[in-house]
DNA sequence: CGGATATATGATACACTATAACATGACAAG
DNA sequence: CTTGTCATGTTATAGTGTATCATATATCCG
């Protein structure tokens, strides 16, 4: 990581107060419609990510899992993140190799994110995978998209101004 | 991997015979106009993925080195993969860590990609950064796109034509 | 309730991916 | 020739991710 403990999160500000919370109820609500089993190791795993609010690495995930009280071998987050990515609670940062929760839930999901190199902050965004040059590329070749990964490194608002400063 | 020696790549037929020392002419033609250094170890790496046609990890670029004679520690093919992909020679594939030639040597280069889950065969597209929904949204939030990494995953044409079978 | 089945967790060990740091060598410019 | 730059060699270690087997907890069904 190029920093760390950076401020916060998403590009502009966001008052972050409650919207935990919410997430989290509204992630309580949805498991149960749907049967799904948000187990307390999992729970935690994605209060984790919504209270950091920015992509954390495995290990660093574990870290705060193990000061919480919780099992602290890799497998018990590794396990957590599968499920939490599996039913897209959280979205996997390929080139960072690390996690963030998700910013639209609920929401049809074929994220984009925006990576900022300078401060590393992540913002999510809707992506349309079938559509566009690749979809095209795609159906030409006869290759069945399943999923997507779509993520854009650069300098976020933020870190512009300063730099222009 | 969910497979190893698979077949060959890129989707389709594909004659292959001389299309390595072609691509490796060109490379050298480049190199030597940009003053780029395309030493024996570089030569030899993209040599070894423009063979394989598919995405190799490191270490089995590595193992290949090895038998080859080079060094056999892996900052040698992190090094020389460096090189190649900052000049775009060669791509990396987040989602696999692996890397793979490029297949549009000299053009625009926004690669996308389509990746295989049944054989791992990478097939190379031209994508669209700042168009589409995500350049918008970068424009809306003020976000300055420098480079993006665009992959779908999915099965092959051939895949599926096995699935059928 | 009781037992069978499936799912989740605990725990150890290991495999794979990648980089830091420092020493050595090759080569070109002044 | 010596200084600076870039590439390579080498050792060690950091970071990321899984396999495996054992145990426990839930869920379903009779």
């Amino acid at each position: 990581m190029s920093s760390d403990n950076g401020p916060a999160v998403g590009f502009g500000q966001h008052d972050h107060t409650h919207c935990v919370e919410t997430a989290l109820a509204e992630a309580e609500a949805r498991s149960k419609a749907e049967g799904l089993r948000l187990t307390p190791t999992r729970r935690k795993v994605f209060e984790i990510l919504l209270q950091e609010h920015r992509a954390l690495g495995a290990y660093a995930i574990l870290d705060r899992l193990r000061e919480a009280g919780f099992g602290s071998q890799p497998p018990v987050a590794y396990r957590a993140l599968e499920f939490l990515v599996a039913h897209g609670f959280v979205h996997k940062i390929e080139r960072l190799n690390a996690f963030v929760a998700c910013a639209h839930p609920g929401e049809s999901h074929s994220p984009a994110f925006m990576i900022c190199r300078v401060c590393d902050a992540v913002a999510e965004a809707q992506s349309a995978p079938a559509k566009g040059v690749l979809g095209e590329a795609a159906r030409a070749a006869g290759f069945q998209i399943e999923q997507t990964v779509v993520e854009a490194r650069g300098i976020c608002p933020d870190c512009v101004d300063k730099a222009d400063a």
